[in-house]
DNA sequence: CCGGTAATTGAAATTCTTTCTCAGCTAGAA
DNA sequence: TTCTAGCTGAGAAAGAATTTCAATTACCGG
């Protein structure tokens, strides 16, 4: 029923990697995991606990950051700004992540791309740089707001 | 003397895009420039506060915040988040900017790298998005902290 | 060189975000 | 079922960022 959220985020995979790691499945990060996994994966703390408390009443705003604490920690998520710049968002990360943030509407999207990590790592190690992960974010217009000529589609 | 600052700052490429923009070019405001420009290109609005009251006494706090919205807004900074995932940091920038942030001593190093611009663009055009400006981010150990069995050589 | 004026200023108040503390609760191993 | 280390939410606190406002100032035009 409205407990659903509890399967669904227990087999996803965070929480294998939180569990994996030791951490407990409890019901309130399994809310948190749902939200991050389901539904956002681009957004801030504030954001997590608004969808969160929607599917797990008594969530604690603490236990938001908490969670993405450790997921930062396990390098499942990172902290970044994406285009508002003032806000704090965390997103999922696979070690390399790269955007296309438009200036317009904000839309994100995802992009994977094989050439960059390869460059981006020979980069790196010819500076002698170890590297763990890379972000790469594209900021510009996206191809609905390159023909409005005015202001964003959402929000 | 002590306001030499204001003659550097002056003739800065910062000042001179703000100065275009139709913007003054105040004490305070110079003084801002002027320790982004010659000091630090990566650094808190709190960092730039403290370096800027030495250099002009009476600054205040909101100057500092309001100079770098002015120069975010004219495409010469940008904020981040490098590392320490909850600082505001704002960045000069050129349409492109890539940085090596190191996990352990948080060491920032500038890479400028042709190839990661051409792959980048194409990239974004292969997907009907219209580039303005591109920032990676790649994160990992220095040199010398691969070496290093412990903590940071700076602060 | 000298006003006049709109832009800019710092301080203080305010708001928003993040972290901390702590007593009670709970997941999960045994 | 029991036990306990780990987890919880609430509220307090700390930190960052923004807003407000009366006083000040850069700089244009004269
Ligand atoms: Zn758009
Ligand atoms: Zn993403
Ligand atoms: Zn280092
Ligand atoms: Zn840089």
């Amino acid at each position: 029923m409205t407990d659903d959220y509890v399967e669904i985020a227990r087999q996803g995979r965070l929480a294998s990697a939180l569990h994996t790691a030791g951490y407990k499945l409890t019901g309130p990060r399994l809310a948190v995991l749902y939200v991050l996994e389901m539904e956002l994966c681009h957004a801030s703390p504030q954001e997590v606990y608004e969808r969160g408390v929607a599917i797990y009443p008594a969530l604690g705003l603490s236990t938001v950051y908490r969670t993405l604490d450790i997921l930062t920690e396990l390098g499942l998520a990172r902290p970044a700004y994406l285009g508002d710049a003032s806000q704090r968002f965390t997103v999922h990360h696979d070690q390399r992540h790269y955007h296309l943030v438009c200036d317009a509407c904000g839309a994100i999207t995802d992009v994977d791309e094989d050439r960059i990590t390869e460059l981006a790592c020979s980069l790196a190690a010819g500076l002698g740089f170890k590297p763990r992960g890379q972000y790469l974010e594209i900021y510009g217009l996206c191809q609905h707001c390159q023909a409005q000529p005015a202001r964003p589609p959402v929000n």
